[in-house]
DNA sequence: ACAAAAGTGTTTTAACTACACCCATGG
DNA sequence: CCATGGGTGTAGTTAAAACACTTTTGT
């Protein structure tokens, strides 16, 4: 670390929050109320705090945004936005976090409702963003994707308890495939600890009933699920 | 992005320099010249300079120390450290990368060259290093192992013409597994676009005449190349 | 009874492993 | 000629894709 002029800077997180919704792929956003880019809309985010890290900060916003608690969800670092002019009024560096949910519904507990709305990723990005949100938002949805390849991220996506069709439809809208339920079944099922059988079923997707699951504690995939080779 | 009250921090990137010398992967440490944490190992770093974004302070480090162009490497975001104390002195919120750099041999160009030295990663681990680098250089081995599944990074760690074997022992090092010679050349010669053969030949390794190839345009393999399974 | 979705079995096909074997050089 | 590493051939094993088929519910 060497001496330097004034090298300091404004930090701020900014999080995509993406779900599944009505088929879809979302990201919340909300319409800014202040210069710059007032009306625009944009992603969450605020300035980090000096008594608190980037991911508090992040973890932050994605409750007040949402009401849902870190715990609830997929919280991640997707990268680092620092072009000196990003921000027209002064030098703000902003770390970047995509959040995967599951879908909360029409209401939201937190936050000022108004001036928040989920949008399909695909409209949200013809959509003239905020800042670089763009570019984040890309980033984020790119993260989204690897990452359902090599870790059990998908079943942030998924309500606490979920059958393995809901989950499969998960892997379905985020790569935009088809996959063979048959196949899908045989092969989540075989790996180890990724996914805890409740005992319970039910028949809310229609047909015969559907074992329930939770998440295991497996984090990272020992074969990546592959999107289609 | 909220208003707040005093969210001004100073922003650094660290850079853990990996190569592999001596059969081991390795990485470059500095001595402290200065407070806080003088005398002890560290990774190199400093702030990020007004005018540049924190990939652009990641190269400079790099090259100061190195003499490496940032061309000539793999340079990386691992991460974003920003525990409020984790600078005894003031906020400092450190931006993290990885580079993977061919080995540069005994001599380095730039940089004072008694203060640094490279250090195989995991004697470095169990050093005492300055703020919190072990936990970086922790995770940029973490993140190297990782890219060579699914990128062709592992070149970045050859020579710019390099032979199949040469690249097989990058691997082989970095996972601490042996891989069939044979299985191993069929297998990266099958990728479209990863090596460019150059029609040279070499013998400095012994034995037959080795094809020299350079890295191809390929930057994500389109299947894992896995360590063990 | 029928539709609809869950889950299983089976055949085919492709990939990977292991290892034998030949090739081309230096000494 | 022999040692050394480069590179190819090939048989056996394993996993994945395709898809037919059975199971269990709601209506």
């Amino acid at each position: 670390m060497s001496d330097s002029t004034n090298p300091h800077s404004f930090v701020a997180a900014d999080v995509a929050i993406l779900t599944i919704r009505d088929g879809a792929l979302a990201v919340l956003l909300i319409k800014r109320a202040n210069p710059p880019h007032q009306g625009k809309l944009a992603l969450p985010g605020g300035f980090v705090e000096p008594d608190e890290t980037v991911e508090r900060a992040a973890a932050r916003e994605l409750f007040e945004e949402t009401g849902i608690p870190k715990s609830a969800s997929r919280l991640e670092s997707i990268g680092v936005y620092s072009e000196p002019d990003r921000d027209p009024r002064r030098r703000v560096i902003s770390v970047a976090f995509a959040a995967l949910v599951p879908d909360p519904g029409e209401s939201r507990a937190g936050g000022d409702a108004a001036a928040t709305q989920w949008l399909p990723v695909d409209r949200a990005l013809k959509e003239p963003l905020a800042f670089d949100h763009v570019d984040i938002l890309g980033r984020a949805v790119e993260h989204a994707r690897r990452q359902l390849e090599y870790t059990t991220d998908a079943t942030a996506f998924c309500n606490p308890e979920f059958t393995i069709a809901e989950l499969r439809r998960v892997y379905e809208i985020v790569w935009e495939t088809k996959l063979d339920p048959g196949n899908f079944h045989r092969k989540v099922t075989r790996i180890e600890d990724f996914l805890r059988p409740t005992g319970e079923t039910t028949t809310r997707d229609g047909g015969r009933p559907a074992a329930l699951y939770t998440a295991g504690g497996l984090k990272r995939l020992p074969l990546p699920l592959s999107p289609g080779r």
